[in-house]
DNA sequence: CTTCGGCACTAAACCGCTCTAGTTGCGGGA
DNA sequence: TCCCGCAACTAGAGCGGTTTAGTGCCGAAG
């Protein structure tokens, strides 16, 4: 025989299938003594529940999607998403809500895996990140009518929840903290142009300039590799003026930077400031250590696995929730800069 | 109307659910004419199959299932896991199967979760990685009698597929390059000391020690953590004796080595090289930048996912695969020992 | 002309579970 | 005593596919 099913649990105790049904999901319609026996043969013979015959009559499939549009062969440079996955699994794992995850080559394969996931009953939910400048996705799952937790906002996502950090108060807060020391030219190396989060928080440094009285602030985008990274670094620092300091939108680009700064014989922090746009054990380790925007990555995953819950159970209770703000850890990395010709201490 | 169904699709064309199936799934059966007539309203309706309702029949779940059990938080840390999540998926998706992961406690968890994935036909089957000295897992899943893939190897995990890399041969080269530079104090700044592979590059060090000659051969367990990975840094750094050179059997850790041995002064690679058991951007970006084994991680995956699915396909087909073992590149964290009072230059 | 084989297709069972409608038996109120 | 209501339970439909055992029809062989 193979794997028992609530009908040899029937037949066994003496009972209907619906009496067994009852008695392993905590209904009325039995009395405790059958029930008791029900669990005890139920126990006895190992039995378990077939998600697949569950699903069929519409119950939850115990997971959610999480696809990734992104080069697989990128994911693991990020700490990040290893680290939001983490977050997200200790937060499912505790209601026995497992992942399902696929990385696909882009938005238009991503949106026909929603549409096969969710009339498959695969998932019960969907876990959207990167959201973009111009995003198809959002419209897809709003026709399709599943429960989503966008990761990255606020606004312009339409009707679905989402939890965001504010990027722009985090960029703003950066930018304060390098004009306090007395920066004046400051660059930004940033992410994706493409992401929602780069746009803003390449504005956040543009709409600071007459703010602050900077001489220079430019953004140069990059694909968040190290070898762009790098290359921005190189070309920034080669120009005749070059930044006193430097904003990267991920910590490997942080770190790919320091590695050319050292190489080109430019002292951190004396002669360049660095600052990190994310946190990780890399910041914390290098030498000198990073100066970074330090946002619990861990836990914005548990916030997202959350919410994502929350929308799962009451899909009417669609709502934002703003994570804290990413707090700014001074690390080694920053100083006033150096007296030069073409800088000037306030 | 919800999603439609076959039965939908029957009504509309004028035939039956039989039909419809055997259609849709390229089965003979049906004329020429009336499967193009099927598939062309299928596509009309946006009809797609509900995986549940193939599971109950019998069919595959498309889709393997990962647990990892290891703290959550700590899964972030290591670019290694998400390079080889990206691995799998890489090659997973080119047969449109996903992932099921979940991140659990214990073993004992992890078992349970493979009893009820598997008679839940969840997944068609399992990847099982970290395999450990005395590993329940193994006898568990074949007793389930569920396909699975054994990262790790090679020998003591019973019938079960695996794919497995050298960790003793690769451990060897490490020391034989070491030793050629001259060193003679070698220390391994080692993982979990239940994980098979830790035991592998420990006893590889061990059986070194007469081969070379080496006066001081010793490994010191951790938790993999970039925490542990420093203060064992530290505590063999602040021996009599120290060693000239040390192993970590990670990047971060050797990462955060190399961050206590600049903070003590201890000059890199002068008066101590350093050698990381695996390679990722950090041992390339930092600086002086880290000699590395070097294994091909998203590779790995691509491996691991392609006996997955070869196993899948035909359980019979049990195999071992032993993967390239890793070379060592050679960056700027090694170099022959300084001539000290206890280092003799061969 | 009959018979057989094979093609195209139908009807219905089946997978494991949930859930609704219905049945039975029993105690209590009028 | 009769009827009602309720608790405890059963029977069976239904979820969306797959699959098997037919059924009717046509052409070819005997």
């Amino acid at each position: 025989m193979g794997r028992p099913t609530i009908a040899d649990i029937a037949q066994r105790v003496g009972v209907s299938k619906g009496a067994v049904s009852f008695a392993l999901n905590g209904r009325p319609g039995v009395s405790e003594a059958t029930r008791a026996r029900i669990l005890e043969v139920a126990r006895e013979m190992n039995w378990r529940p077939h998600s697949a015959a569950r699903a069929l009559g519409g119950a939850r499939a115990e997971a959610v999607g999480l696809v990734i549009a992104r080069p697989a062969s990128t994911l693991g440079v990020e700490p990040f998403f290893a680290q939001l996955l983490s977050g997200l699994q200790a937060r499912l794992s505790e209601q026995q809500v497992a992942m399902h995850l696929l990385v696909v080559e882009d938005s238009a394969a991503e949106i026909e895996v929603y549409r096969e996931w969710t009339s498959a009953h695969r998932v019960d939910g969907f876990i959207l990140v990167d959201p973009k400048v111009r995003d198809p996705r959002f419209a897809a799952l709003e026709e399709l009518d599943v429960p989503a937790v966008v990761l990255g906002g606020p606004g312009g996502h339409g009707s679905l929840a989402s939890v965001w950090a504010d990027d722009r108060e985090a960029m703003l807060s950066v930018v304060d903290y390098l004009a306090a020391l007395g920066h004046r030219r400051i660059a930004h190396v940033a992410g994706l142009p493409g992401l929602r989060h780069t746009q803003r928080r390449m504005r956040a440094l543009r709409d600071s300039v007459k703010r602050l009285g900077l001489v220079d602030a430019v953004s140069v985008p990059t694909d968040f590799s190290d070898a762009e990274g790098a290359a921005a670094t190189r070309t920034l620092l080669s120009r005749g003026r070059r930044p006193t300091a430097i904003v990267y939108d991920s910590d490997v680009m942080a770190l790919a930077g320091l590695g050319v700064a050292m190489e080109m014989g430019v002292r951190v922090p004396d002669e360049l400031s660095v600052v990190a746009f994310d946190d990780s054990v890399l910041t914390r380790v290098t030498h000198p250590s990073i100066t970074s925007l330090s946002r619990d990555t861990f836990a914005l995953g548990g916030q997202v696995a959350e919410l994502m819950l929350e929308v799962i159970a009451d899909p009417a209770a669609r709502r934002d929730v703003k994570t804290a703000t990413p707090r700014l850890v001074v690390r080694r990395s920053t100083a006033p800069p150096a007296l030069g010709k073409d800088t000037k201490a306030v």
